[in-house]
DNA sequence: TGCCAGGCCCTCTTTAGGGCCTT
C-alpha cells in the first residue's frame, strides 16, 4: 500500500437499488470527494440507469425517481469516468465493505479492478466516538456537530458529510494524543483492533513507537 | 419490498445467535 496522508484520500458513496450486487442490484449514483491534506478539492457525482425500473422504497429512500434517471448514462459510462477520477487513491466510505462490493462489481463489468485499500469510516467511529448513540452516519454528523451539506440518502451529500465525519475523527486523534501526522494504513490498522486497545495504540503513535 | 447480503461486534460466546450498518 502506497503509504498516504489520512487526510489525503477519496471518500465515496453510491446509491444503489438494493443491498446485494451479487443478487442483481446495481449502483444508481455515485457521490466522491477528493480530499487532499484535509481540504476537498475536487468532487464527482453521476446519476446513472441500473438498466430496469427501481422500487417505491428506493424511490423514497434515496429521493431519486425512475423519472430521474431516464436518459441518464449507463452504469459501464460512468464507472469508466469515475476510474481516472480514483486514479488508485485509497479509499473511506461509511461501512466501506457495502461500497466496495458495488465499487467492484460495478467496474468489472467495464474490465477493470480497483487495487488501492479501503478504510471504513464507521469501523473507526466505533472506536473514536466510542460516547456516541450509534453510528450511523446521520447521527455522526450530528454527534461531531458537522453542517448537513445536502440530503441525507444522496450520494454526493453522504460523500461530504462521511469526509467531514473521517476529517473530524482525525482532529480528534490529533487533539487528545498530539499527534501531528497520521497516516491512512494507521486509521487503517486502528480499525481492526479491539476497542478496549484504542487507547493504547494511539499512544504508542504519539511516542512514535 | 426491505424478512432478503455481508461483515463487524457484543454476549446469555467461542461447537452461536442476533443487533448494527450500508441501499
Amino acid at each position: 500500500m502506497r503509504r498516504s496522508l489520512a487526510e489525503s484520500v477519496v471518500v465515496l458513496d453510491f446509491e444503489t437499488t438494493g443491498l446485494s450486487p451479487q443478487y442483481g442490484d446495481r449502483a444508481i449514483e455515485i457521490g466522491a470527494v477528493l480530499l487532499e491534506e484535509g481540504r476537498i478539492v475536487d468532487r464527482f457525482q453521476r446519476l446513472m440507469q441500473p438498466g430496469f425500473r427501481i422500487s417505491r422504497f428506493i424511490e423514497s429512500y434515496t429521493g431519486i425517481t425512475n423519472d430521474m434517471l431516464k436518459g441518464q448514462p449507463r452504469c459501464e459510462e460512468v464507472m469508466a469516468e469515475f476510474a481516472e477520477f480514483l486514479e488508485g487513491r485509497n479509499i473511506v466510505a461509511h461501512n466501506a465493505s457495502f461500497d466496495r462490493r458495488f465499487l467492484e462489481a460495478e467496474l468489472k463489468r467495464t474490465n477493470r479492478a480497483y487495487r488501492g485499500a479501503c478504510c471504513c469510516s464507521l469501523l473507526v467511529s466505533r472506536r473514536i466516538y466510542q460516547d456516541a448513540p450509534n453510528h450511523r452516519l446521520q447521527t455522526l454528523v450530528s454527534h461531531a456537530g458537522i453542517p448537513r451539506t445536502g440530503r441525507f440518502h444522496r450520494a454526493l451529500a453522504d460523500a461530504e458529510m462521511t469526509a467531514q465525519v473521517w476529517l473530524s475523527m482525525i482532529e480528534r486523534i490529533r487533539r487528545q494524543y498530539g499527534i501531528k501526522t497520521i497516516y491512512f494504513d494507521q486509521l487503517s490498522e486502528l480499525s481492526k483492533i479491539d476497542r478496549l486497545y484504542v487507547h493504547r495504540y494511539l499512544t504508542s503513535l504519539a511516542g512514535g513507537g
